[in-house]
DNA sequence: AATAAATACTTGACAAAGTCAAGTATTTAT
DNA sequence: ATAAATACTTGACTTTGTCAAGTATTTATT
């Protein structure tokens, strides 16, 4: 179904607005000592079951290679700790150390509170609203593969 | 009105979620020769009436030295032609030339397919809804400072 | 079982992207 | 007239990301 060019351009009227939403809730990061990929390879250690950076690599799209660094320095600065796997010995298990789970804590922290502040002027109506809306777009774009 | 740590959560999945969304769109530039920043910077000198370097800086934010830099480039390839404003001679005013306005056109044209493919598959009726959606997250998070 | 192909991850060499601070020219404020 | 601010440039640098080859191990093929 072609969607008219003139709905095209609303739709990427609202990516370009989203595209800034987001560097503002994500601003916090840039001034941060980690970078965007640095934190979400965190999130994914944090929030995957049996993570391996394979899995990583399924979630977000990254280098293998870069990825590969992005780990050793967690591991070197204590938070990430690798477990090879006994069912296949060439890949590892990823878990969050103590430290690594008080650092990923703090981020998300920080995360919350910047998106807190994006939405702290609403009425709780105009935020519901907004919740509804946003889950609305999920869902549609979700079943893109029909 | 501070929002319950649920409606945040929901929020930032929003927000993961729309990041792969923008960048599965923007993946036709990653393998172009060209990057987001230069995309944004092209963007704006077609978009921007008496453009200056100032004006995409206040629009994109991008280093001071890094816009002179991708501004040179642009100008010495031939998309953008610098002309010294007679009243504050320290600034340029940015216009896209010939070629400049035809390799934008082949960029935005990439664009807009692309954003067609993330919607093809809806019906129009989905397509209605999903612009009505963005628009209205557009009116809610732009009154954020009341 | 032996060999080939595939997979998980690492490493080196490199390129691209982005940052920082100092510098030039010009304009505006004191 | 002098100082401060503004618009832009440049050099030196760091970070980020990419590519391809390499190691170890597992899975598929004959």
């Amino acid at each position: 179904m072609p969607a008219q060019s003139h709905d095209i351009n609303a739709i990427r009227k609202f990516n370009r607005f989203y595209t800034n939403v987001i560097g503002l809730v994500n601003d916090h990061i840039l001034h941060s000592p980690y970078s965007l990929a640095e934190v979400r390879v965190l999130y994914e250690v944090k929030h995957t079951r049996n993570c391996t950076a394979r899995q990583i690599m399924r979630a977000v799209t990254i280098d293998e290679g870069y990825l590969s660094r992005i780990l050793n320095r967690f591991v070197q600065r204590g938070f990430v700790k690798r477990t090879k796997s006994r069912r296949d010995r060439r890949e590892y298990f990823l878990t969050l150390t103590k430290s690594g789970e008080a650092k990923f804590a703090r981020l998300n922290d920080a995360s919350s509170k910047s998106v807190q502040a994006m939405v702290k002027h609403l009425s709780p109506l105009e935020l519901r609203q907004l919740l509804t809306k946003m889950d609305g777009i999920q869902h549609i774009l979700s079943k893109e593969r029909s």
